[in-house]
RNA sequence: GGUCUCUUGGCCGAGUGGCUAGGCAGUGGUCUGCAAAACCAUCCACGGCGGUUCGAAUCCGCCAGAGACCUCCA
C-alpha cells in the first residue's frame, strides 16, 4: 500500500509519516471510560477520533488490532473521600454490587458508542480482569530498581527512573517544576518524593475492592492498567497509543515511565491526544459539572439542549472540527452540523440518480486526490469535509444538466463518496421517524394523496387545510415534482 | 505561581508568507397556486501595537483576553 498518512506525534510535537512496525500491521491502544456514570460529550470525542483512525487504517489495507480498555477499578476520588475507588463509591451509595455497577455503565456506554457509530475495538479488557498482570509488572519495576514498597504499597521511584531516563519528556516537564507544585495527597507520608506514583495500593477497610498480593490487600495504582494490558494485546512495543489531551499529564508520563522501567525501552511508537469539548468555553468535566451525557443529546433532555440532537448530527459536528482543535458546544453550532450533515446526505442520495454523458466536464480523480490528502495531514476532516462539500455543488450541477459525467467519473464519484463517508467517516443515513410506523405512514399518505387531488381541482382551500393542519400536529409537508415527502418536525 | 496552547466574518470552524476554505445564518434568485423543502448566487474576517519582508491574517517581539495541564478526568 502507498503509505502517506502523516501523524502529529505528540511524543516530538511535530507530524511525523507513519510507519508501522510490522508493515501490514497496525497495533493502537487508547485510553477507554471509567464506568461510573454515564459517557458524556467528552467521551464522544476520542471515540470518535480513534474510530476514525481506526476506520481511515482499515481502508488503507492495514490489519488493526484495536484495544480500548474499560476502567472498572484503581481510580482514586477527591481527597474528600479519602482515597475510596469511585466504584466502591458509587456502589455504597446505590446499594449495588461493584461490578453491578461497572456492568451496568459498561452496557450504557456500549450503547451510545453504537448510536454513535463507533465500531468495536477488536479487544477490550477490563482492568479487574488484569491484576495479575498489573501485578507482575510491579515486581519487575521492583526487580529493576525503579519501585520501593512503603506500608504494604508499592510507589514508582521517579528519581531513581529520572536518572536514567527522561520522566516528562511527553508532557514537557521537568523533574524540578514538579517538586514545588505538588499539593499534599493521602498516603504523601509513605512516599520517597510527593511526585511519585502508586503501583499498588494497600485498602483502607472500607474498601470493598481489593486483590490480595504479596504487598497487601489493595488494588492496582492509576497507571499500571494500561502499561500492562497493552503490553498483554500489543506487545512491549506497538505503534500508536491515543487518548484524551487530559491524560497526557500525569496518566500517559506514568505510562511512559512504567514501560520503560519494565523493560528497559519505551513501548509507544505515536502518541496521539484528541482535544477537549467545551461548553462556554469551559472543559466539559464530570468534576466540573457541567457536561452534557450522550444520551440527553440524543433526547434532548437537558436545560441547555434547545432541541434534541441525532448521533449522527454529534458526529458529523465533532468531524467538521480537528480533533486536535478544542471544539466548543452550542445549540446553534449543531443546528448547523444537523443541516450540514442533511445536505451532504441529500447529495449521496441525488448522486444515485445522475444520468451518464458521453463526455465529462468533471474529473472525479482530482476530487478524490484532494480529500485523501487531507486525510493523509493527520486526519484533517474539516478539509476533507469541505471537498466533499464541494463535490455537493458539482453532484447538483450534474444532477440540474449543468455538467456533463462519463460513465467512467461518474463510478469513481460514487465509490469514493461511499466510502469516504460511510467507511471512513463511519456516518450513516438516520431512519426517518416516519419509517418507523407503518400505519401512520399510510395514514398520511392517504391525507397527502386527496390533498395532491384537490390540488389538480385547484381546491386551494381543502390543499392548504391539510396541509395546515398536519404542520400544527408537528407534519412538515413538502411537495416535490411527482409528489410529496413528509416528516416529523422535532 | 509553574508549564503550554489559543485569539479568524452574525455563529461554528479550516488554512496559509502573495491565489475562493467549508458549513449554518442573512440577503437576492430559481422552482411552487401560495408556502415549505431543494437548488443557484452573494455580503461579512483574520485581538491590539510594533518589527522582519517587495508583500503577513500567516514569521518575530510586546501588550490584552481566553483556555488547558500541574489533582480523578476523554
Amino acid at each position: 500500500m502507498e503509505n502517506k498518512l502523516f501523524i502529529y506525534n505528540t511524543l516530538n510535537r511535530k507530524k511525523e509519516l507513519f510507519e508501522p512496525i510490522n508493515a501490514s500491521h497496525v497495533g493502537l491502544y487508547v485510553c477507554g471510560p471509567t464506568v461510573y456514570g454515564d459517557a458524556h460529550l467528552g467521551h464522544a470525542r476520542p471515540a470518535i477520533t480513534f474510530d476514525l483512525l481506526f476506520r481511515y487504517l482499515t481502508h488503507l489495507g492495514y490489519k488493526v488490532r484495536y484495544v480500548r480498555n474499560i476502567t472498572d477499578v484503581g481510580h482514586l476520588v477527591n481527597d474528600a473521600d479519602e482515597g475510596e475507588d469511585k466504584i466502591a463509591k458509587k456502589a455504597r451509595l446505590e446499594e449495588l454490587e461493584p461490578m453491578e455497577v461497572v456492568q451496568f455503565y459498561t452496557d450504557r456506554y456500549h450503547k451510545d458508542m453504537d448510536d454513535l457509530n463507533v465500531r468495536k475495538p477488536s479487544i477490550e479488557p477490563r482492568a479487574s480482569g488484569h491484576i495479575m498482570e498489573q501485578m507482575a509488572m510491579i515486581d519487575q519495576l521492583l526487580a529493576n530498581g525503579f519501585a520501593y514498597e512503603s506500608n504494604g504499597s508499592v510507589y514508582f521511584d521517579v528519581e531513581a527512573y529520572s536518572k536514567k531516563y527522561d520522566y516528562g519528556k511527553l508532557s514537557g516537564r521537568k523533574i524540578e517544576d514538579l517538586i514545588s507544585n505538588t499539593r499534599e495527597l493521602d498516603g504523601q507520608g509513605e512516599k520517597k518524593n510527593s511526585f511519585d506514583f502508586a503501583l499498588w495500593k494497600k485498602a483502607a477497610p472500607e474498601h470493598i475492592m481489593r486483590w490480595p498480593s504479596k504487598w497487601s490487600d489493595g488494588f492496582p495504582g492509576w497507571h499500571m492498567e494500561c502499561s500492562a494490558m497493552s503490553q498483554k494485546y500489543l506487545g512491549e512495543e506497538f505503534d500508536i497509543h491515543g487518548g484524551g489531551l487530559d491524560l497526557q499529564f500525569p496518566h500517559h508520563e506514568c505510562e511512559i515511565a512504567q514501560s520503560t522501567g519494565a523493560h528497559g525501552h519505551e513501548a509507544v511508537h505515536y502518541w496521539m491526544h484528541n482535544n477537549m469539548i467545551t461548553i462556554n468555553g469551559q472543559k466539559m468535566g464530570k468534576s466540573l459539572g457541567n457536561f452534557i451525557t450522550l444520551s440527553q443529546m440524543f433526547s434532548g433532555e437537558n436545560d441547555v439542549l434547545e432541541q434534541a440532537y441525532s448521533p449522527m448530527t454529534v458526529r458529523f459536528f465533532m468531524l467538521q472540527a480537528h480533533y486536535r482543535s478544542p471544539l466548543d458546544f452550542s445549540n446553534d453550532a449543531l443546528k448547523a452540523a444537523e443541516k450540514g450533515f442533511k445536505r451532504l446526505m441529500t447529495a449521496l442520495a441525488t448522486l444515485n440518480k445522475i444520468n451518464v454523458s458521453e463526455t465529462s466536464t468533471i474529473d472525479a480523480e482530482e476530487l478524490t486526490g484532494k480529500c485523501y490528502d487531507a486525510l493523509n495531514d493527520d486526519l484533517n476532516t474539516p478539509i476533507l469535509i469541505a471537498h466533499l462539500f464541494d463535490g455537493v455543488k458539482t453532484i447538483n450541477a450534474l444532477a440540474a444538466g449543468n455538467a456533463k459525467i462519463d460513465a467512467n467519473n461518474l463510478e469513481k464519484l460514487k465509490t469514493l463518496y461511499q466510502k469516504l463517508i460511510f467507511d471512513v467517516l463511519g456516518l450513516k443515513a438516520e431512519e426517518e421517524a416516519n419509517t418507523s410506523n407503518e400505519m401512520l405512514d399510510k395514514v398520511i399518505s392517504l391525507l397527502l394523496t386527496t390533498r395532491n387531488e384537490a390540488k389538480k381541482n385547484k381546491d386551494w382551500a381543502t390543499a392548504d387545510r391539510i396541509r395546515d393542519e398536519l404542520t400544527n400536529l408537528g407534519i412538515v409537508v413538502k411537495d416535490t415534482k411527482d409528489g410529496f415527502e413528509w416528516e416529523i418536525n422535532k
